[in-house]
DNA sequence: TACGGTCTGTGCGGTATCGTACACAACTTA
DNA sequence: TAAGTTGTGTACGATACCGCACAGACCGTA
């Protein structure tokens, strides 16, 4: 039993990190959930209650506006943790938090987490070395709305999704998407259309299959390559990390 | 001249903020920097040298595509401090800080900054508190580029930069304003030509004049009010924080 | 005062995306 | 099997923004 935990607090890659004996006080407060497609963690501007570390779901903060108009603004999976804000002063995050693909992850109630975040050293290093990273996201992702065409952010967002999947198949409205990028479901529908003549994905109605990733990668503006190269980073850190807390790579 | 310093610290709401036996010891390291128009004081990929703390100028973060197309991510003016990556795992900040309004600000080698964020409490806890108002300014400003005009940006723009400013004139050509909002300088010839028809701003190379706050506002999409918003609840955390870490402003 | 560089104004066609409307297809449920 | 719901395909004009080209205005410097 206590394996099997084990195991799966492997598929955070954050939560792995964390040291050995300070993982045993955390231990008990972690409450393996269901995270369902589509549910929402919290909301803008909600009091958390939790933080949560996804295994197998993958999260999207979006960013809603006055008209109900939304933008992701970064992607949360196994790599990391949400609900940061808490450790930050308390202060609502001024986004929405909701389940993009269906699995499961950690909860842990907030004050908890808050306790350990002051106390322990490692955990609270690893969070702002997340921070870090979802600070690049953000950047990134601000610039490639500027930018990039309707096709080339599908085409990264799929390749971003899929780097956090075991399989090749997303669960997945064009709707959703549309309303993840900040466009519209038709212009979703036209370049997954160019992307399935290409021969890159095939798809039916709320499923996506990619056959090519080759291919979606040659479509896909840098921005994938460099969003990737941080995660990389990120989980190298993380996976040597278990006994001193390095310096994060250095790029370029 | 010790009471000048003071004057002058005062100038730069984060720094002002840190109880006073914890700024005692920062103040032999502070030194006080012109900060000129156009000066870059870290380039994507930098290993920071110091931390900077405006008091009069105001920075840009911006984020710099492989094609040298930019974006601003975030604004930084005396509200904040620049280089806070370092904090955070030591990896570059994805970005270039550049100089949008000439004036000063201290200046804190990167090594004894660190030393000190790591033992002092209320220095990590205001940094924590700023990166949090950082990220939510990112958020917006990733919904706002998808969502909202050249105009409207416009508009939000020359808000919140003059509200850093104790003068309604902003040093500022448009070419350097559209690289900013990263579009093209002629979007922002016609938008500031609509601006100054309606009698809200006038303008001659280089130099900008309010002459119309709330019409400007009323131009502005949403995200001015927000941002302002979320930099108002900064501020009075760190006007009240002298002494006690508060919780920070709960919205909505 | 004249020069030269920089900044701003304007026009034009091209294109990506939007807003809207509607038909059809694929699943779900009764 | 039929009805209803939800997702997808397509078409059309409207429009915001782009890329480019060039003229003219401003301002510092010689």
């Amino acid at each position: 039993m206590s394996i099997t935990f084990l195991q799966e607090t492997i598929h955070n890659h954050l939560l792995a990190a964390v040291q050995a004996d300070e993982f045993e006080r955390l231990k008990p407060h972690l409450e393996l959930v269901q995270m369902p497609l589509g549910s929402i963690l919290y909301e803008s501007g909600d009091r958390l209650q939790h933080i949560w570390f996804p295994t197998t779901a993958i999260v999207s903060l979006q960013y809603i506006m006055e008209d109900g108009a939304s933008t992701e603004i970064a992607g949360v999976g196994n790599e990391g943790v949400l609900g940061i804000s808490l450790f930050m002063g308390g202060a609502a995050t001024p986004s929405r938090a909701i389940v993009q693909t269906g699995g499961c992850g950690y909860r842990i109630k907030a004050g908890v987490m808050l306790q350990e975040f002051n106390r322990v050293e490692s955990l609270q290093g690893l969070s702002l070395l997340y921070i870090q990273t979802l600070i690049s996201q953000m950047s990134l992702i601000a610039a490639c709305n500027r930018h990039h065409s309707i096709e080339q952010q599908l085409c990264r967002w799929l390749l971003l999704t899929l780097d956090r999947l075991t399989s090749n198949e997303l669960i997945m409205t064009q709707e959703l998407i549309a309303s993840m990028l900040g466009v519209r479901r038709e212009g979703i529908t036209e370049a997954a259309g160019n992307l399935k003549n290409a021969g890159f994905i095939n798809y039916r109605r709320g499923h996506i299959t990619v056959l090519d990733r080759s291919g979606l990668e040659t479509l896909s503006c840098e921005c994938y390559q460099v969003a990737k190269k941080e995660f990389d980073c990120l989980l190298s850190t993380c996976a040597t990390t278990r006994h001193s807390h390095s310096q994060a790579c250095r790029k370029k």
